[in-house]
DNA sequence: GACTTTATAGCACTCGATGCCAAAATGGAA
DNA sequence: TTCCATTTTGGCATCGAGTGCTATAAAGTC
């Protein structure tokens, strides 16, 4: 096979430090998710997701088809990355807040930190970003993932107000917050803009003050980098 | 074919009040949109959305597979029902509220009132949005449905506040609607209450109260069936 | 070199969805 | 009645995503 073992050198690291360091017997992985989401990424970027076959994904890896279905359950997920690692940091940012801390902050709060993002990631941020807002199939399969975000939110809204997290309270709060999340992404990638941050947060203070229509108008009529009005 | 025509009396039917009533030429249809939404929902409750093959609806209703395709797009949107005319509905609602209305009660107001249903209509109905709000795939396509939604809604509150209903705050306040209203559908559809638009009118006060923690609570612990709180 | 473990390739198959074309069914006109 | 235009239908071929199964390749161990 041409190309074959050209990720040799991950062999060693000892996952998320796993004291037993088991030396990895087998066969060595040809391929790792970040090079098949890399590539795929590239692809979706320039012949659109709906035209870029799985074959056409695996020919450009130099894998098989069907060795594609095994780093990733779908084509749809290759767009979603490491999103369970975020559900995981957004938990801990929900807990870790102080108890008298007012629930809709600690919510803003959380939202912006699990979404700090290095200048060099938001280029590749901005292709997903994108395409999860824009192409119907994945506009459709970010539903699902999104319902697990908002088991998270709606987890510690129910440990805030009391009930179940299924109940319509913790359920409202967490899709709304969701909502308010997906329109400051969705605008984002549309954009210019390079404040990610600034516009999440602008976005989660007129959620919490129920979308007031004055303060809607001032933040609609704002000045672009003059901060957030009504902050 | 057996069972031809078994929709002969459909024929004279001039649409949505059309004056020329055309005399319907050509081969009569031999099913019709809800004759096939009946039969498919029967077998999704049964044996479930996954397990129901578009091959059995077909055979179910007596027509071929691609028929089938040519009366509903896809078989997910057979569960959608008739949602383009109740999108409809939203927009006339929303446009001849008086501009003097507080926005966000122009929004609860809508959204309640193009959810009514009599009681006739209600198990179809609890069918229909159990199996959105839990099926997989159906999730994965409500959102491509609710985009429709959100643009109507985004829309409305361009018109209010300013700007494009692409800009960040008529997104927001659109999507944290949706999620809203899906957080009481979805919670109605599994739960036995039986006040639907209790449920979406209380759960559209919260929203609009910013979320409010100790209304929140309240509504949390609420006495069923004792009205809103905080309303 | 035999054995165990892990990853891969390939094949067959199901199912949703689409394009194309011939056939059936209907009303109207010659 | 016969022919024609119109509309719906059915069957076929095709594509692409996704899954189960099996044989094989590559690695470490004994």
């Amino acid at each position: 096979m041409v190309g074959a073992n050209a990720v040799g050198a991950h062999r060693g690291e000892a996952g998320g430090g796993d004291p037993a360091a088991e030396v990895a017997r087998g066969r060595r992985p040809s391929t790792t998710r970040e090079a098949i989401a890399r590539l795929a990424l590239e692809l979706f970027d320039r012949k659109g997701f709906d035209a870029t076959t799985v074959d056409e994904i695996a020919a450009a890896v130099g894998i098989s088809r069907r060795t594609f279905f095994r780093y990733y359950s779908s084509k749809r997920d290759v767009v979603w990355g490491e999103f369970d690692a975020e559900l995981v940091r957004l938990r801990d940012q929900l807990m870790s807040a102080p108890q008298d801390e007012p629930m809709m902050d600690v919510v803003r709060r959380a939202v912006v930190a699990t979404n700090r993002f290095g200048a060099g990631e938001l280029d590749e941020l901005r292709i997903r970003m994108g395409l999860i807002s824009t192409v119907p199939a994945l506009v459709a399969h970010s539903a699902v993932r999104y319902t697990e975000w908002c088991e998270v939110v709606a987890d510690f809204v129910a440990g805030r107000v009391g009930g179940s997290p299924d109940d319509l309270g913790p359920q409202a709060v967490a899709r709304a917050a969701l909502g308010t999340a997906m329109a400051a992404f969705a605008c984002w990638a549309q954009h210019d803009t390079d404040d990610l941050t600034g516009e999440v947060d602008g976005a989660f203070r007129l959620l919490a003050d129920g979308f007031d229509e004055d303060r809607l108008r001032l933040w609609v009529h704002r000045d672009p980098g003059s901060g957030t009005p009504g902050a």
